[in-house]
DNA sequence: ATCCTTTATCGTGGATGTGCGATGATCATT
DNA sequence: AATGATCATCGCACATCCACGATAAAGGAT
C-alpha cells in the first residue's frame, strides 16, 4: 500500500459532474429547480413567498445555481426572471446518465 | 414579496436526492466510484496507490460514500473490500432520472 | 428630486468539508 | 507476547457553506 504522489488531474467531465452535483446537493436548491421546472420560470420574489428563508439567502442559492450553469436570469427591472438553462441542464443530465449507466444487476459482487 | 415563516419540510425524495448529490459532489469520490464500477470491487489500499492522497483522507471519503449508501464494505481482515451498493445506486439513478426528466426542449421560455 | 419595489451584495457567526499526521483496532504470522 | 499489515478514527488546521440582517443598486412612480 504505497501512496502515489503523482498529482492526479481529474477529467473535465469529472470536474463538471462534481460541480453540478454540488449545486444539487442542497434541498433548497432542489426545491428551487423543481419549482422552476414546473412553472417554467419565476421571479426571485415568488420563491421568497414559498420558501421560509430570508430574501438574501434565496438570492445566494440562485447565484450558486447560476454559477453552476443550471439556471439563467434575465433582468427585467426591478425584477429578475429565472429559468432553467436548458443546454447545461441537458449536459448535466447526460453526465449523470453516464455515471449511472453501469448495470450492476448482472454482476455478482466479486 | 412577503416571506413565509411556515417551516417547510422537504419531501423525503428531495432530502435523499440532496444526500446522494452531496456524496457525488467531490472529484475524488467520483473517481472512487468510477474505479469501483470498472473494477467491480476493490480494497482501500488499491485506491491509495492510485490517488495522490493520504490513506486517512481516502478512508474518510469512503466513509462518506458508505454513509450516503452508495457503497458497502465487507471486512476481510486485515483488508476491507468495497463495492457499489447496487440497491441504493439504482435508487439514486432513479432519483436523478426523475429530476432531469423534464423536457425543456419544447418549452419556449416564458 | 424623492420614495417604493425588487433584487444583489456585504459582513458576520456558526456549522460543515477537506486534507494531514498520529494513533488505535483488528487479526494473521512469528 | 511481539511484530507487521491494513484500515478506521482522532485531533488539528484551513477553507467553504449557509443563514441572517443591513445596505447598495436600479429603475418606475409620485
Amino acid at each position: 500500500m504505497k501512496r502515489t504522489n503523482k498529482p492526479i488531474s481529474y477529467s473535465k467531465t469529472t470536474e463538471e459532474t462534481a460541480r453540478f452535483a454540488k449545486a444539487l446537493s442542497h434541498p433548497v436548491r432542489l426545491t428551487i429547480l423543481k419549482h422552476l421546472s414546473s412553472q417554467n420560470c419565476c421571479f426571485t420574489g415568488d420563491l421568497v413567498e414559498v420558501l421560509p428563508l430570508a430574501q438574501s439567502t434565496i438570492s445566494q442559492h440562485l447565484k450558486e445555481l447560476k454559477e453552476a450553469g443550471l439556471i439563467q436570469g434575465e433582468v427585467n427591472p426591478p425584477k429578475v426572471k429565472y429559468c432553467i438553462d436548458v443546454e447545461n441542464w441537458n449536459k448535466a443530465k447526460n453526465f449523470f446518465d453516464t455515471l449511472f449507466n453501469e448495470d450492476f444487476s448482472k454482476i455478482s459482487c466479486c
